[in-house]
DNA sequence: CTGAAAGCGCTAACAT
DNA sequence: ATGTTAGCGCTTTCAG
């Protein structure tokens, strides 16, 4: 009979086996329940002898609590979402919580994607750089469900997010490039609908005209290394080409240098300065050698667990925006300090 | 009241305020079901109102099908098993099911996460590069739960799999490093519990005997970027270092390029040949440009589908082991053909 | 400490 | 086409 899975063994079936009552058999398997020793060890056995094991689902639909938490990546091609996504469900396995998964790509529309997750009853949702209708923010806020933006943010401060200090950061390899002696800078953005992409081109932006600098070139990479390679072409065949590239992230960084050393011949840290954003892995292997900006991936995800925690506790508190610091570290990318 | 959520609307919620019966809620979210066009749209939009979405959690309980299939990976830092999950997760959610994530690091003990996928019902299983002791194995066969191993097999037929030519990929490396004119050869292995690794290096050895080379040096590099780098410089630090090494995976054939090049000035494709396994996304990045063998990855998951879904509609068809062909991709990391 | 009974939110006969 | 009824497998009062 095509598709139709035997019958799991259930409590009831464990309980005639066993000769106990089946709610015998349920307290057997609750931690702290009231029963003696003896039946408990029973039942046990007789559990496992028959392979039975308490379903999640009815547990769930009783107790309604599904330990489910509803996880969004916008792909996992970039590494920092690979990493992020490794970091926050390995901590809420120990939590006890078990990942609900959904990778989108970026132009998916999550509303569907959404309804899905509400369906499952999650017992909360993280959007990993993407972003919430105010629609559903609105509904999740109704319903006690906590959500939390991870690498984005909302303008409403109505939904609780965990982003790097973007702005911040910007400001600083502004800074950091003027300061190492370059004349014409260019930023190749994300997508503009990115919340991260459009703080850190602003944070630049506004650092560079406090020094009175020229404001940078600008084209878009749209987050995918083939953009940010056709990018990085056409910003580098411009009449006046630039001589430094600021990345929105260190993927798109990786994309520039491809080009500008692999394609051009040009010498990263000599001839053009490219600095990133993130801090992935493969930033600091010396084939790369990536100057970027390190966001703390780590106190991330440990911050995204704290808010969890205490919006998981209590459902009422109010919407946190935390914003942490990261730091700018200096590799063979960028050229060093003039003399 | 800590941690209570507000009670979910419930069908019967919306048949009250519908002035309807509760099944009839049921019904208008039912595809196909018998109901007038009027009630269905009448039902639709007091739902709609009441923020009303039908439980997975009871439906599951009823139909006994949770559309949830787990997925175990080994951690997500190496691109190649992010770049499986995330074409998995894509078809799989495509195909209406769920996928329940658990990423675990390579020494965990796999019992107490099957235990939990088994808890919640999953309709299947795809074991990402790691392994099923035969007690699960056996457990999942007589319940009838598809299990899948991806990128990796075990001794007994009783589990299906899907990899590619491991065995085929070492030798035809064997046969190119010999054919450019390499004389010492070298080994990096991954983990020895690994059937992937093993296959790679026995057809890699049994290639190089049978053209009555010299064995290859060998060094275990665990699958980490770290301990690759470790057994490289060791390597390389011998008496009579290597002139080409072919590592298990490409993140440690990155991890030598990064030792050969980057640390010891080396210039690969001259001083030194380097080649890896798997053909990850980065190894084709002009700074990278690692000659590698390539899984083919949109075909493995592909194919997983494909057994997936046979399985799923008929539990008791036989396991099957799929190992599809892989091509060798030369690159400027090994030398030229010699003339 | 243990069993009986109610019911979580829903689907699927079964009636009407 | 619609309502009524009986569970799905479990937790949790409530008696004993």
């Amino acid at each position: 009979m095509a598709g139709s899975h035997k019958r799991a063994v259930t409590s009831y079936d464990v309980a005639k086996a066993a000769g106990v009552s089946q709610s015998a058999v349920s307290r057997a398997f609750t931690e702290g329940a009231k029963i003696s020793p003896t039946t408990k060890e029973k039942v046990r056995k007789v559990a496992a002898e028959l392979g039975y094991r308490p379903s999640f689902i009815a547990q769930s639909l009783i107790t309604r609590r599904s330990t489910l938490i509803g996880i969004v990546v916008p792909g996992l091609v970039n590494p920092f979402y690979a990493a992020i996504l490794d970091e926050l469900s390995h901590k809420l396995n120990v939590m006890g919580y078990r990942v609900l998964l959904f990778s989108m790509y970026r132009d998916d529309d999550t509303t569907p994607i959404m309804e899905e997750i509400l369906r499952h009853r999650v017992e909360a949702l993280v959007l990993v750089s993407s972003s919430l209708s105010s629609h559903f923010a609105q509904e999740c806020q109704q319903m006690d469900l906590p959500v939390l933006l991870l690498n984005r943010k909302v303008d409403s401060q109505s939904v609780s997010s965990v982003t790097s200090d973007n702005l911040g950061g910007g400001a600083a390899i502004a800074d950091f490039l003027l300061d190492i002696g370059h004349q014409q800078l260019a930023f190749i953005a994300g997508r503009d609908t990115s919340s991260t992409s459009f703080d850190r081109e602003m944070g630049f932006r506004q650092r560079l005209e406090e020094r009175g600098a020229r404001p940078p070139l600008r084209d878009s990479g749209m987050w995918s290394i083939e953009e940010a390679m056709n990018a990085t072409r056409r910003l580098m065949a411009l009449p006046t080409p630039p001589d430094a590239l600021f990345c929105a992230n260190d993927m798109m960084a990786i994309a520039a240098l491809n080009v500008a050393v692999g394609e051009m011949g040009m010498q990263a840290g000599r001839d053009i300065s490219v600095v990133g954003f993130d801090d992935i892995a493969m930033s600091n292997w010396p084939l790369i050698n990536l100057t970027t900006w390190v966001q703390p991936l780590a106190a991330m995800v440990e911050s995204a667990i704290a808010v969890l925690k205490t919006q998981l506790e209590n459902p009422q508190a109010a919407p946190v925006q935390h914003v942490l610091k990261g730091e700018l570290v200096v590799r063979g990318s960028t050229r060093p300090q003039r003399c």
